[in-house]
DNA sequence: CTGTTAGCGCATTCAA
DNA sequence: TTGAATGCGCTAACAG
């Protein structure tokens, strides 16, 4: 293995020259400059970045932090880690993964101590979460996907919440929908402040009264028989309601399932509208869903571009926190029966 | 930030000493050790990973090798790296990301010649997979999660096939079922040799010869006409079949629309077998599916420690290679129906 | 524009 | 059982 002492000997210069001309940190003699990359390549010499950390005192590694439990079925999650990984090396910047505990602090710290990475990516935040502590103690950059409440407001990427249901809502209005049901995610979530269900909640609400829309929101679980009782009661309660908003991935096959076992059509008799669901989630199911999907990829690119920026110490541009959904039209939603 | 030499001072020892208490690398007075530990946490010390690393030429770092492709849905594959992480952390390692193209052997030589990473496991392996015949030349500890049949016979963790089948078979057999489809992947899959394909394909046959049952299999995308077309004929073509056994995920939906549509519901009609799917998968359909599903724990167990004894030049123990389904009976699969 | 040199923080060989 | 000294390979002052 070819070292920078082999290349700086063959070319006849000192190391540090060969350092500054592969690195450009200092203008080097165009002849000089060539003459190395050639003994570089010719040695087949490529810097170890292990030696590279050690002297400049940053390693290009970045965490991606996950909680430890077994989460069952996540659509196409694995997107967001490979998306993650890809904008990271366009950048210069390895990937690594750490699952903890979400309460795992001390072992945070420890490996922060270590100096392994140069910032973290945080998932799957929770309102008050204790890492973000720990991450501003320890004095690391860090950037979070999804909103903490807690935060400050300058280190998250978020979905735009407001943005969606607006789009959502007036969508189904220009279908015709006057009277709409928002199944949002799990009663318990809510009381915990877990944002999506604040925003969604707080939206709906917000745009049914400004577009004059009849809307009532619904609590469901993903439990088979929470998501069954669900269904009974937006179908008996309220006749009228010709279209459905869920933002509940896991409950989906048996809203469609409760809703089909009715003799309802979708999206004949009912339409519905999934949001804030997984990219190509909703495309399998019978029929296929309109879905207003999260921008993994808007997303991930600008998480991992803010915390770089702040890794290196330059001037983060505030401008994109909140990243729209995609609208992807597909079969399950239509034009209000007329009754 | 507290390096060895502050504890090494506070305690009035050598800095080698308290390298060697730390590390257990050498005997150490108890008395020292003690002290040497007290000051340590003292001073909040904590090894720079990066500086042990360049001493030791080991980065206790290792890189999971995705393509760069976007796979649309894939089940819950997430697990499959927070496991990873998981378990080579519990052993001491760092999981790295790295998204290549298939092939991006260049991509991979550079990043192998930065010596930041001890080994690689490598993910969705096509036969005679170049990246492989890369990893030999850089001399770089591997293992393969899938086999690769041009691969040595010592590199891989797999799903046992043969096993699967033979019990999946042998299940619908003792449910009273004489004459059960398969539904494979696509026939380009076949022909390209893709393992999971052949293995399943070879393990089908043989085993409803052995086992007197009368099989048919179909190969089938997971496109919606196609799927809807493969239904039809195994339908159809032989009204006798009775079960069906699918290890496809993504058809799955279409799978059983296409059997409901024809009014036939699953069980009482025809009995649906999950093999080799996601864990959890299957149990979001309607019905929730009985499935063999790929043990990731068990497969991530294996590889990691496997891919570390091998880094660390410990002998790896070959017992495990083949790594078995687990069962989970759910709601799709009953009785033959009597005629 | 270029060379010399001092670390970066630790593991480990050589001596004792 | 311990210490001193060397070096891992590179970056970045400092000095020309």
């Amino acid at each position: 293995m070819a070292t920078i002492k082999d290349v700086a000997a063959r070319v006849g210069v000192s190391v540090s020259t060969v350092s500054y001309a592969l690195n450009g940190t200092r203008p080097i003699s165009a002849e000089k400059k060539e003459l190395i990359f050639k003994a570089a390549r010719e040695l087949h010499y490529s810097p170890r970045a292990i030696a590279r950390s050690l002297a400049s005192k940053r390693t290009h590694i970045i965490a991606m932090l996950f909680p430890a439990v077994e989460r069952g079925l996540g659509l196409s999650e694995i997107d967001l880690i490979t998306r993650a990984s890809k904008e990271a090396m366009g950048l210069g910047y390895h990937l690594l993964i750490w699952t903890l505990q979400t309460s795992g602090e001390d072992e945070l710290r420890e490996l922060l101590a270590q100096k392994l990475v140069d910032g973290i990516i945080l998932m799957e935040v929770h309102t008050h979460d204790r890492r973000i502590a720990t991450l501003k103690e320890m004095d690391t950059p860090f950037i979070i996907l999804g909103r903490d409440d807690s935060a400050s407001t300058e280190n998250y990427i978020d979905v735009d919440f407001f943005d969606t249901m607006m789009r959502c809502i007036s969508y189904l209005k220009g279908l015709g929908h006057g009277h709409i049901g928002f199944i949002n995610q799990s009663e318990r979530s809510f009381n915990d402040g877990y944002g999506p269900v604040a925003h969604t909640h707080e939206a709906f609400h917000y745009f049914c009264a400004n577009f004059g829309i009849d809307g009532k929101e619904y609590f469901c679980g993903w439990e088979a028989e929470t998501v069954h009782d669900c269904i009974e009661s937006l179908l008996t309660e309220r006749n009228e309601t010709s279209a459905c908003i869920v933002m509940n991935d896991k409950a989906l096959t048996g809203i469609i399932a409760g809703i089909t076992g009715k003799g309802l059509r979708i999206p004949e008799d009912i339409s519905l509208v999934s949001i804030i669901s997984s990219s190509g989630a909703a495309s399998f199911f019978q029929p296929a869903l309109t879905a207003f999907e999260m921008d993994i990829n808007a997303m991930m690119a600008a998480a991992i571009s803010q915390l770089i920026a702040k890794i290196e110490g330059r001037y983060a541009e505030l401008s994109t926190r909140l990243i729209p959904c995609i609208l992807r039209e597909r079969n399950s939603a239509g034009k209000a029966r007329t009754r």
